[in-house]
DNA sequence: ATGGCTTTGTGAAAATTTTATAAAATTTTA
DNA sequence: TAAAATTTTATAAAATTTTCACAAAGCCAT
């Protein structure tokens, strides 16, 4: 049944779906069932029909889901209209900043780099990714033109706040940010993704320690770690009484 | 009370205690209260103090934290050892991976680049954020004898699951994996942080679009909603009830 | 030193997410 | 064509995360 909220957790996982299901096409499937889905998404078939319901009926009893068909209706939940894309402005034209500009396909989904902006006029008229640098005095200006749907910001994190600000006042709500300025801490009513690169690290830092000291603790859940606890205290009673029998 | 089992949530949420920690002391901060932590990270107080108290007690009471204090020992706890930095070679030195290269500051983070790879021979020797590219061929060797605790992956996805297949063969274990690639779906044992760049557009144009239907949507949750959708319902009853009394 | 005030640590309650089960619909097989 | 097998949808149960509430502990002004 459709419902009217979904959870943060259930969109987050979108466009895995999306992405995998594009895969299996390259495989040449044309259906597959939830619990086929979950054993290669690492989730349960549970977990993947209650996901999917949240947006409507997707799937045929006894067939599963047509993966053409599923893969079109995520992208349509997700709002990849082939029709409208969204354009895209990307702040700071570093080594990130031009290398995001040509690596993750932005035409695959549905949006549009319509400029990219620099404060250093060194870099004006030069080249990143197929889009000549601005500098960044002409955005005022260019955002009262083409109202841009998406910033990207790839600025020095000094730079972050001012520079939101700016945008948010050209009527910019949406923001890619991969600064270490947490932009929602600081403005209301802006959707905020964040990378936070050296967060990600971080994580990783820490499951690397902790893989150290137990391998199945980032793997199992406190109930579940309970009962391997149990499982294993009671193969040892059985050992122990196999022990006393033999003697 | 130190948990011996803590949530991925609250794992999730170190780095960025430890981030702004970092802030605070810039700011010449050197107390703070789980109150003001939670209002500044958009976090309640409770779910601050429960988080730190899986790790120990490290708050005093009518005083709060000291920034100082608490900042080391988040480090500690996330295993930014100053004796001992983990080390870290990148895979593959287009745009993306000398951008990464001299991007987060790895040393910040107790990680040391100590190699850079690819394998087109053309890039060898040129440099990435002050390293020489080295060709992918030297892989086996170099693993073999300085056996890196991280490898970051910015291949095309098409080379990831080769080089992935090949590094995990040579001992390495942990992951930053910013390719389209989900390394844990095919391997066991490796601790993978994913990036996925793409995903996250995606999750910000699903959250853009949310936001047109509906600005509250992302915002609150189930019985929030249904709370003010109640508070509204009060509201016009109230309201309807005033305009009979003035008739 | 003392008393009021602040703030932590913690167990329990509430909310949310995930998993499991029962019922219904469709395909496949014989 | 009918029965068996498969698989979804809807619902209920379980697990997990977050919030609440308060006693105990320590700070700080007087």
């Amino acid at each position: 049944m459709k419902k009217d909220y979904v959870s943060s957790y259930v969109i987050k996982r979108l466009p895995r779906y999306y992405r995998f299901l594009g895969d299996l096409i390259d495989e040449g499937r044309d259906r597959i069932s939830s619990s086929e889905l979950g054993g290669r998404l690492k989730l349960t078939a549970s977990q993947v029909r209650q996901d999917l319901n949240c947006f409507g009926e997707f799937g045929q009893q006894g067939y599963g889901y047509n993966v053409e068909l599923l893969r079109e209706e995520i992208g349509r939940i997700i709002g990849i209209n082939g029709d409208k894309s969204n354009t895209v402005i990307i702040l700071g034209a570093g080594k990130l900043g031009s290398a995001i500009c040509d690596n993750p396909s932005f035409e695959k989904r549905g949006c549009k780099i319509i400029g990219i902006f620099d404060k250093d006029p060194a870099l004006k008229g030069k080249d990143a990714g197929g889009h000549k640098i601005r500098f960044a005095g002409e955005l005022e200006n260019f955002c009262r033109r083409y109202s841009p749907d998406i910033a990207v910001l790839c600025v020095p994190k000094e730079s972050a706040k001012l520079v939101c600000e700016e945008l948010i006042g050209l009527g910019v709500t949406n923001f890619w940010n991969f600064t270490h300025f947490d932009i929602n801490l600081h403005f209301d009513d802006v959707n905020v993704e964040n990378v936070h690169l050296g967060d990600g690290l971080l994580t990783l830092v820490y499951n690397l320690n902790a893989a150290k000291d137990d391998a199945q603790a980032q793997i199992l859940g406190p109930s579940a770690r309970k009962a391997e606890a149990e499982r294993q205290a009671a193969e040892l009673r059985v050992r122990r009484l196999k022990k006393q029998k033999g003697e």
